[in-house]
DNA sequence: TTCAAATCATTGTATATACATCAATTAAAA
DNA sequence: TTTTAATTGATGTATATACAATGATTTGAA
């Protein structure tokens, strides 16, 4: 889908629509462009919060998204490249992030015997632990964030993104 | 709003999803899960595709950002710290930033005569032409992506990402 | 079997980012 | 006035990321 550049587009009309504002002039052209605007803004925003939430934990948003895979994983192995298919930004490094979890004990690898290229990798019990303690943060922010929109509103939503991913 | 933790947990709801979907298993609790996954999920969708679009062009998104709110500026100076508050990841840099364009010479700068702490930036014939260049392609990929939801959809969109926010 | 290609992970490197600190200038207080 | 605080940018540094290149192993074809 050609969605990209349009993204940027609506995206800086609503960088420009902070002084348009301040201006008291309305630009927006179309309910297009503030709901894509909204998406990307929202989106960041929504990933900002996340680092600086982790960072008492010790945990970047990354690392965290990887510890989340492997409990996924419900105790069966999974190697690089399926971690990194996995990961939010598939481009990031997958090896490097699992060195700095095994490095703080929460996850452990090894090579595979039956394909030695391959490295299988699982979380430490100190990690589902971690992942635990941040389960109850999360339940306990949860439902404050429940009371924003409605029930319906999130089934729209969810299917309208559904739509522009295609 | 406290929606952070939720996002990064509805978030990783998703990569395992990934899993469960091969396992045909449904576990997405509620609606409010999905459509903040596809929040996140889509806004950076959308800005992996702003990067490998603008590469050729020799521009970041960011840079690209700097330049629009230059240009939204319509040849009234900005500084540093303006720029930098209406950037998409406000911890960034925007004095390296603004350097990397005024060494390409899409942007200039002087310190300000009234406050001489301030640099004034604005952008040059040669960014105006760039960001021109690059509206065409804008322009002509959006009427792809129109085709995808149907405005009124957007419409939708738009006021519920306003109410997540808050 | 042997060699070429494909697969999986690691390493290297340039750039980007987050964040802290520093320097210069201005504003405010003593 | 002199000193202190606040504002604005620039710089330093550690980490993160994108992406290319390399190394090791396996697969498949000649």
């Amino acid at each position: 889908l050609y969605i990209h550049l349009l993204s940027i587009h609506v995206f800086l009309l609503f960088i420009e629509m902070k002084l348009e504002e301040q201006l008291k002039i309305k630009k927006f052209t179309s309910a297009f462009h503030r709901a894509a605007l909204g998406i990307i803004f929202t989106g960041n925003w929504l990933t900002e919060q996340t680092n600086s939430i982790l960072k008492p934990h010790g945990l970047s948003e990354q690392q965290y998204n990887v510890l989340r895979i492997l409990r996924g994983q419900h105790g069966k192995p999974i190697n690089m490249l399926s971690v990194q298919e996995r990961m939010l930004h598939p481009m990031s490094n997958a090896t490097r992030l699992v060195e700095k979890l095994r490095v703080k004990g929460l996850v452990k690898r090894h090579i595979c015997e039956e394909n030695r290229r391959m490295v299988e990798i699982f979380i430490t019990e100190k990690g589902m632990k971690l992942l635990t303690d941040l389960d109850v943060l999360v339940k306990k922010n949860e439902s404050a964030v429940f009371k924003t929109i409605t029930e319906s509103e999130a089934l729209q939503i969810g299917k309208i993104l559904d739509k522009i991913r295609g």
